[in-house]
RNA sequence: GCAGGAGUAGCGAAGUGGUCAAACGCACGGGACUCAAGAUCCCGUCCCUUAGUGGGUUCAGAGGUUCGAAUCCUCUCUCCUGCACCA
């Protein structure tokens, strides 16, 4: 049988269509629930495979809870700003909103194919002013509350995007965006957002987030690295001044022989100011502090310092040590550190620079010097040399030490992060307009909420990479809003993940002209119940977005903490050998291409068929195909079925598998899910009832819904499956023995098969059976599988026959057979 | 180095204390149907044995807990992912 998928297709999406199947009805009484994929960048090469993977696994979801009765809000918006349209603007000397609206066109185009039930009308494109108006809305929020500031500071450039990056978009070293590209250190004035205010709640809320997968958890917490520890107070030998450095192993405190100091510290000039070394020293640390990232982070590279000529005091013994500058000290807590023989690095600096060590831990306490070893002792062990807390287990010390520093005020317990402030400017056009005035008489002004959004001009030439905003006067000319002078507006945009941060709660009410949301639609939508992406996500999106919840909520717009209550990141769709798609490859496979082949519904069902969706997979076109042959077959099916009463076995079958694959879908596990909707079709009979089909067709249409709806139509079903009631497992018609028989037929024929393929000639087949299990066999149904005439005995039939006394093998679920 | 995850048949993948280790799919082999091929249907694919029934080995490796372990604990190995000169 031919099926014409792509007209089934088409007839149904455009019927889900005109009737607004999947808008979300505001204001009923059912419960909310909010499926949401990560929103997509629009790019021109369109969507492929894996996003196809990634929107199945949520419409499977949408689908399910909205038949289960819940008010879904399941929508679709793009992230629409960034730097590809952006240059290919510049390429081909066009605006990148062309671009970016035909990529978008492009993208609905190939969704709508795909069959998701998005609810279309609440669509978000962050790159139109009714969206970005609340970007720069936020912004201003924050920069009244001191949370958006500007500020000088070494910052990451990468040369190929020709904009600073913030660390979130620095992997290795390297850009983000441009793999082979070495970010580049430079001093810039910029704007940031203050995040770390809310490092520590950001950190300690991650136990909140129970339904989020373990590794993006740790990741997390790696990413804002909470630490605990000491801040020492070394004063300088010669003056009043303070160095303060933070440490977590205070308990080495008396080891300690020399500071370092991170060459990019302004405390380097400060401390070699006037002296006869400052020259040297200076163009010392310029150097290190020029050094690129990647060069800066590799273990191997040997660590180089110089001596600074000056000398602190460890307060804890009065003790004079010298202070370095040294590459190995970065900006991290003071930019001090307090060096020792108990550390790897400081050991091997120190030998470098002739700079004597000395231990104060061992093993077993034993006096241990460090002159004489080759290696730092990096192990816990036990103190000597350190006054009061000689003798004790360095680690169980640690804690004392730290408050009799505290005490003694030489010291302060404090908590360290990794998180820095998020750098957000960057010097590129197609970005949200940071809506900042500078007046050289008033200074920086926020823009009033009333000329909001600043808009990005639409007639502007692109020349050169770079930002056109610059020197456009009918943009950067502006009045001062307090003094109404002359004044200029900045002229660079956001960083794309400030539109993320926020845009799934605009989806909530992503119309309103009036306000950024109407608090109380958010009360009811929000939070999120499932969000559906991408792992890469980890440390930038997920982490600025739950800091952007926690922002609103403190001026009052939410009144929960986390964003989304589940996580859940999709494997990758590689290519059929296994291997990473890519274009250089050649083995991308493109939605479209694979649905016209096999029809969209087989593509989804193959593509949560193979593992978890949790899970990497491989495309396939023979697995596809097998889809395909499984989807053809129940079509097949429901063409010549009977209407009519089921038996209790179909009963049986079917509201066991409602039950199990409700449980399966519920928790994502789509594969299982499939395989037991393989069984119960396997399991279905000529002529059943209606309603038990029905229950079928229901669990078959979140995973395949065009054909769910043709299947639906055909065998009478009202309106739309999709929007049907999930099917409800009557527990009472769950009977086990049906299985039992099954399996014990099975067995039974596989053994009857196996004889007859050695005898050969046989005809008449005997089985002979416990009395108690005599019910499980039905002669009439292995004489059907095994193609001859057949005959059921209890063993203690005297009427039996059973020439060669096979009755006396039979066992429990093991019946004897006697062929001839 | 730190952190998170994983290691089950040729492959993908179920199974997370006992009732069954390997469901299900793919691949491969055999059979039925057919002039033939394809499609379809049936059977098989750890080892030994038996006309099927029977016995044994096995869940990366080694120990341990338990009456009982793929499953819990310890150590080791391998792979993936992320972070990493963070003091």
């Amino acid at each position: 049988m031919k099926i014409n998928f792509a007209k089934i297709e088409k007839k149904w999406q455009s019927k889900w269509e005109k009737s607004k199947a999947f808008e979300v009805k505001e204001g009923g009484k059912k419960e909310k629930y909010y499926v949401l994929e990560m929103y997509p960048y629009p790019s021109a090469s369109g969507l492929h495979i894996g996003h196809a993977f990634n929107y199945t696994i949520g419409d499977i979801y949408a689908r399910f809870k909205r038949m289960q009765g819940f008010n879904v809000l399941y929508p679709m918006g793009y992230d629409s700003f960034g730097l590809p349209a952006e240059n290919a603007a510049i390429r081909g000397k066009s605006h990148p909103k062309k671009f970016t609206e035909d990529a978008i066109k492009n993208y609905i185009k190939q969704q709508k194919n795909l069959g998701l039930s998005y609810d279309w009308s609440r669509m978000v494109e962050c790159h139109k002013p009714d969206f970005y108006k609340w970007d720069q809305w936020i912004f201003l929020k924050m920069f009244e509350k001191g949370l958006a500031y500007k500020k000088e500071a070494p910052v990451n450039w990468c040369s190929q995007c020709n904009t600073v990056l913030a660390n979130e978009q620095v992997k290795d070293g390297r850009c983000y965006l441009h793999e082979d590209t070495e970010v580049e250190i430079k001093h810039l004035d910029q704007w940031f957002l203050k995040i770390t205010k809310y490092a520590d709640e950001l950190y300690e809320d991650i136990e909140k987030l129970k339904d989020w997968p373990e590794d993006i958890k740790a990741m997390q917490k790696n990413w804002i690295g909470k630490s605990q520890g000491t801040d020492i107070y070394f004063k300088l030998e010669d003056s009043e001044k303070i160095l303060s450095t933070y440490t977590t192993r205070c308990d080495t405190i008396f080891s300690v022989t020399f500071l370092a100091v991170a060459p990019e510290s302004p405390l380097v000039n400060e401390l070699v100011e006037g002296s006869d070394r400052e020259k040297e020293v200076k163009e010392f640390s310029q150097r290190l502090a020029k050094e690129s990232f990647a060069d800066r982070i590799n273990e191997e590279k040997e660590k180089e310092g110089i001596f600074t000529g000056r000398y602190a005091i460890n307060p804890v013994n009065n003790e004079k040590v010298p202070i370095y500058v040294a590459n190995f000290a970065l900006m991290y807590g003071s930019g001090v550190v307090m060096c020792d023989a108990h550390d790897k690095r400081d050991f091997r600096f120190a030998r470098k620079y002739d700079i004597p060590l000395k231990f104060v831990i061992s093993e077993d306490g034993e006096e241990l010097d460090a002159m004489r070893e080759d290696y730092a002792f990096v192990n816990d062990g036990i103190l000597f040399n350190s006054g009061e807390f000689s003798g004790m287990n360095n680690r169980e010390a640690l804690p004392k030490m730290a408050n009799w520093i505290e005490k003694n005020k030489w010291g302060k317990k404090t908590i360290n992060y990794k998180l820095r402030d998020w750098l957000i400017s960057r010097q590129r056009f197609w970005g949200t307009p940071i809506p900042i005035i500078y007046c050289d008489g008033c200074g920086i002004q926020g823009v009033p909420e009333k000329d909001l959004p600043v808009k990005l001009p639409d007639n502007i030439k692109f020349t050169s990479k770079k930002n056109p905003l610059i020197g456009c006067s009918k943009f950067m000319d502006v009045k001062c809003p307090k003094c109404k002078g002359k004044a200029r507006r900045e002229t660079d945009t956001m960083d794309t993940f400030v539109n993320s941060s926020w845009y799934f709660l605009r989806y909530c009410d992503a119309k309103n002209e009036k306000a950024i949301f109407d608090k109380k639609k958010i009360k009811h939508l929000m939070p999120i119940d499932i969000y559906i992406g991408g792992r890469e996500h980890a440390t930038g999106h997920l982490i600025y977005c739950r800091f952007y919840t926690k922002f609103l909520r403190d001026i009052g717009l939410l009144d929960f903490d986390e964003p989304a209550v589940k996580l859940f990141n999709q494997g990758m769709v590689h290519g059929p050998g296994g291997e990473k798609m890519s274009k250089s490859r050649g083995n991308v496979v493109m939605p479209e291409v694979v649905s016209e082949k096999f029809g969209v519904d087989s593509v989804r069902l193959f593509l949560v068929s193979t593992g978890g969706p949790d899970k990497n997979r491989d495309w396939s076109d023979k697995g596809a195909e097998g889809i395909l042959k499984l989807i053809e077959k129940v079509i097949d099916y429901a063409s010549k079925w009977n209407a009519g009463k089921s038996s209790a076995k179909v009963e049986h079958k079917v509201n066991k598998g409602v039950k199990e694959i409700t449980e399966d879908i519920e928790n994502l596990k789509y594969n299982l899910a499939v395989i037991k909707l393989r069984g119960l079709f396997g399991s279905l009979e000529g002529e059943m009832a209606k309603k038990d089909l029905e229950s079928f067709v229901k669990l078959f249409s979140v995973f395949c819904p065009h054909v769910g709806e043709e299947l639906w139509s055909r065998i009478g079903g009202k309106g739309f499956v999709s929007l049907s009631d999930w099917p409800k497992c009557n527990e009472k018609k769950i009977n086990e023995k049906f299985d039992k028989a099954e399996k014990a037929v099975e067995r039974t024929v596989a053994d009857i098969l196996n004889i007859l393929k050695i005898v050969s000639k046989g005809e008449l087949v005997y089985v002979y059976v416990l009395p108690n299990e005599l019910e499980n066999y039905s002669a009439e149904e292995i004489a059907k599988r095994v193609g001859k005439d057949v005959n059921v005995f209890a063993v203690n039939d005297k009427k039996k026959y059973d020439p060669e006394n096979k009755s006396k093998k039979v066992k429990p679920g093991r019946p004897g057979i006697f062929v001839e």
